[in-house]
DNA sequence: GGCAAATATTATCTTAAGATAAAAAGCATT
DNA sequence: AATGCTTTTTATCTTAAGATAATATTTGCC
């Protein structure tokens, strides 16, 4: 059932079948509906996410308008900013579709963390990851066109145009929708050309 | 000489009086003449640095064009991708003044860990926090406009508009040099009226 | 099947960025 | 002061994005 957190922490360090054992009782796994939220600007997140089945976006609301900074699916963490600092949220996370979802609180975790000692070594290694992705991402971002990032965006993760609608990919995109689907257009007919 | 480098740790762990010796013995500074190349796409980073004067920056060089992605400056320390990572690095470093660096070894650095322990907790605090950093910084990217972005670098690194050629500004804001120029000329009759 | 809400497209107009070339200004060195 | 080099600005033209409003299409639901 929660295989995909123990091949996900697998991918950093190896685990005996006890700590396995131990992860799989911390377990709390819960259901969201499509359109629950999960954190809320100005909230202090006490929990951090491992999606296992669907899909969660994080957006800001500025001045009204929605602005979609990440796309999370399957196999991917979520640790709001809020979990680790002692601020509140900037930002939203809520579920773009029915999703089933582990969840760590700052205890559980802790006590995982005390348990299983080497899993600091994961948490280190993880965020190292990150934010060299996060960093190429921007990298990216900065050099490519608009519509490079979109055909960039649509040879790596094809699946997110499946299932998420084109308007929150238009501002994760950093443009908005009617600008996005006049460059769907012209994408198109170059194409057929 | 290199207290900066001790006041850099110490926000993140507390040092006895042994441990900075320590730090003392294990540090290697070095002088770089402005231009001065740290390190070339293609190369294998076998060092990270910290500046304790002088300013750094890195760059991508994309059809012949360099695209700034970062300034580092007094105090800031600069863990290249490759240095963690068994990749090649995709990206230049080079100095933009003359520059004092502290240079840290992937060996010296592992002797220092071990013999310090604690510094593990720093290397994960400041990866931790850095991440945070560069999504808060990708999302402003995102969700402003060009000018937007230039007037926000105005404010929060005025100091860089002092010391670094406004061509360089200019990629870094994902902006040609040209468009900066024309940008700045608007936002300064705007200012007037 | 029909309706409302959500999502996507189209049209029009305005504004700013990219490309390119050329000129101007600033600086250092002799 | 003259020269060459770096940096910044200006000019022109082209292209694409933003704003706004209207329309079309799709989807879920009773």
């Amino acid at each position: 059932m929660t295989d995909e957190i123990i091949s996900f922490i697998t991918r950093f360090v190896p685990l005996t079948e006890e700590e396995i054992a131990i992860i799989h009782e911390q377990n709390l796994i819960k259901s969201f509906r499509k359109d629950a939220v999960l954190l809320s600007e100005g909230e202090y997140a006490k929990e951090c996410y491992f999606i296992l089945q669907g899909c969660v976006r994080s957006y800001y609301l500025i001045d009204g308008e929605e602005k979609t900074t990440e796309f999370y699916t399957e196999s991917q963490a979520i640790t709001p900013v809020s979990y680790t600092q002692k601020e509140p949220s900037k930002y939203y996370l809520s579920c773009l579709e029915n999703s089933i979802i582990a969840l760590g609180s700052t205890e559980r975790n802790n006590q995982l963390l005390e348990k299983i000692p080497k899993l600091q070594s994961m948490v280190a290694q993880l965020n190292s990851d990150l934010l060299i992705q996060k960093q190429e991402s921007f990298d990216d971002f900065k050099s490519l066109s608009p519509e490079q990032r979109y055909l960039r965006l649509l040879e790596t993760r094809p699946d997110l145009f499946k299932r998420v609608p084109l308007y929150h990919i238009a501002t994760y995109l950093g443009i908005t929708p009617v600008s996005l689907s006049r460059m769907r257009k012209r994408v198109s007919t170059k194409v057929k050309q």
